[in-house]
RNA sequence: GGCUCAGUAGCUCAGUUGGUUAGAGCGCGGGACUCAUAAGCCUGAGGUCGUUGGUUCAAUUCCGACCUGAGCCA
């Protein structure tokens, strides 16, 4: 992170801007679910925080696909689109701009840097001979061709000869710059294996790819000669420059960078990590743009073992599993189940269903449960008239729990989400084991009203800091948990958050008032039962 | 073919500079308790740490070869 301030207090991250050919699948989901954690844990830190989303809507495939349902290609665009803002609003999405790349003011963004970038000698004109997939948006070689002349990533269609002029973006010019930025800033691409196979793919030498498209009428036509297009990656990624603009300003590239740039993270697929890690770069140093500062490819999901695709018939509805299982539970599960980076498996059965239940309902859940119920039944309303300090350094909840809250946020600022909440567990399970161990049912029958005061305390104590700090994971739960401590904190106040439940207070062991009224015990989680049908 | 990553208990994975009986969660067997969402706690079984050479007093941990799986090579 050599380069990158640290004191710096706003926090830019972005999604994939997602290509609407389809309704979102679950890996957009996946992806986007870690984006609104990470957002969610700087904004409690204090951060002033953007998280872009958004839709890539240009190209031939667009144009296709839409003439194929009978819909012009903006009509097309807008209800899928529209879907995937109602996925993300079920999901708890937190995003703070949405980028549509048919927006006017991104065409003005995308014309302006072309003309910087043509300014720069970067862009030319060549003839282009090759077999073309449309799926991809990309020439193909041919030995990478599977028989028939089909793409091996899109099987089912055959790619298409193409021998026009297109233009061209010098990249062959930035394969020494592209290198020097990946050893001075070593972070810049993660997880690491994915930037050795970037540094593998560069060293093997760069060369300059089309930026123009002929024949296509769906997208921009380009500044200099209007014949052609825009190539539809070149015009998806300055979709997150345009997103920078505030609302009612003039769409320049001035304006655009002016606050929030260079962005702190782009969060991608495993399968987009070439162009933003190696094109992106390249066209920000044409333009002479700062580089972001970091790139993070995180791996795909399978199902039950097995590759997701639509032929095989097992891909995950996203917008069926939130309305059956809740965004906490979903967002749980990928959090918590994949270590972030690899590639991680989906299995109902025997894993989302189980890891669920254990974590959620019999850990966390019911641990705040018989605590809450002895509280009141013991103590009455109110938080044992206990404080933090009152507690024993050695108390074994209250040494796990002094230094959790900077164990987390280090594991948080990594990426390392299972590592955050495997930590949190550790209280929590402790918590459980800490409750049997001292047995205040049998203090109180023997009038050891102090004792009994002080091992409950202690436990909400720990209920409450794990509930704040897998608040950007299950925001939904922590708000339960926090009402029933007697707090009226909202985890989905994105503005007043980090002043009602701030992360340098809040993030500590031993912060719960004891003037607080305690609430109903009321299950935050309840158990899932496996659905009679419909499963794998 | 070149390169990257992975291969540790039935399953998912920890194991950060090589060092006493290799860990966790889930699942499975047994037990004690009763505050609780039939949850929780204790306890047991279960691993030649992919295979094979080598370095070392000592290797799951370092080096080589090989096998298996995933991926990158425009």
């Amino acid at each position: 992170m050599n380069s990158i301030d640290k004191n710096k207090n706003t926090f830019a991250l972005t999604t994939p801007l997602y290509y609407v050919n389809d309704l979102p699948h679950i890996g957009s989901a996946y992806t986007t679910i870690a984006a609104d954690v990470i957002a969610r844990f700087e904004r409690q830190r204090g951060k002033s925080v953007l998280l872009i989303t958004g839709t890539d809507e240009h190209g031939q495939k667009i144009e296709r696909t839409a003439a194929a349902r009978g819909l012009e290609p903006q009509a097309h665009c807008d209800e899928i689109a529209a879907g995937f803002q109602t996925l993300w609003q079920k999901l708890d999405i937190q995003y703070d701009r949405f980028i549509r790349t048919t927006a006017p003011t991104h065409e003005a963004i995308v014309k302006e840097f072309f003309q910087r970038v043509w300014e720069s000698g970067d862009i030319y004109l060549s003839q282009q001979k090759g077999w073309y997939c449309v799926s991809c948006e990309e020439f193909k070689e041919e030995r990478e061709l599977l028989e028939g002349r089909r793409c091996s990533l899109h099987p089912n269609k055959e790619v298409e000869w193409r021998d026009e002029q297109n233009y061209f973006f010098r990249l062959s010019k930035y394969q020494s710059q592209l290198e020097e930025l990946y050893q001075t800033r070593p972070d810049f691409i993660g997880p690491s294996s994915r930037r050795n196979e970037v540094l593998s793919f560069v060293s093997q030498g760069l060369q300059d790819f089309s930026i123009s498209r002929l024949n296509v009428e769906w997208g921009f036509p380009m500044p200099i000669d209007p014949s052609q297009t825009i190539y539809v990656w070149f015009d998806a990624l300055l979709g997150y420059v345009t997103a920078l603009l505030d609302p009612d300003t003039e769409p320049t590239l001035e304006n655009a960078l002016s606050k929030w740039w260079p962005i702190n993270l782009h969060l991608i697929g495993k399968d987009i990590l070439r162009f933003h890690a190696v094109y992106w770069p390249a066209m920000l140093m044409s333009a002479g743009v700062p580089i972001p500062d970091r790139v993070f490819g995180h791996g795909f999901l399978t199902m039950n073992g097995q590759k997701m695709s639509k032929s095989i018939g097992n891909i995950i509805d996203p917008v069926a599993l939130v309305n059956r299982y809740g965004a906490d539970a979903v967002r749980y599960y990928f959090m918590k189940e994949i270590e972030f980076g690899r590639d991680g498996d989906f299995n109902e059965k025997e894993r989302f269903i189980p890891i669920l239940n254990a974590d959620l309902a019999n850990d966390l859940g019911n641990l705040l449960n018989r605590t809450l119920s002895m509280a009141r039944r013991y103590c009455g309303d109110k938080v044992p008239p206990i404080s933090g300090k009152d507690i024993p350094p050695d108390n074994p909840l209250k040494a796990i729990g002094s230094d959790l809250g900077s164990r987390v946020a280090q594991a948080y600022e990594n990426l390392a989400f299972s590592n955050a909440t495997e930590a949190v567990l550790t209280l929590i399970r402790s918590g459980n084991k800490y409750i049997d161990e001292q047995a205040p049912w049998k203090l109180y029958k023997q009038g050891n009203q102090q004792a009994v005061e002080q091992v409950l305390y202690a436990v909400l104590e720990s209920v409450r800091l794990a509930a704040y700090l897998l608040s950007p994971i299950i925001p939904n739960i922590s708000n339960d948990i926090y009402q029933q401590l007697g707090f009226d904190t909202n985890f989905n106040d994105k503005t007043q958050i980090n002043v009602s439940a701030a992360f340098i207070i809040h993030a500590n062991w031993g912060i719960l008032p004891n003037s607080q009224t305690l609430g109903e015990p009321r299950p935050v989680f309840g158990r899932l039962e496996l659905p009679e049908t419909g499963s794998a």
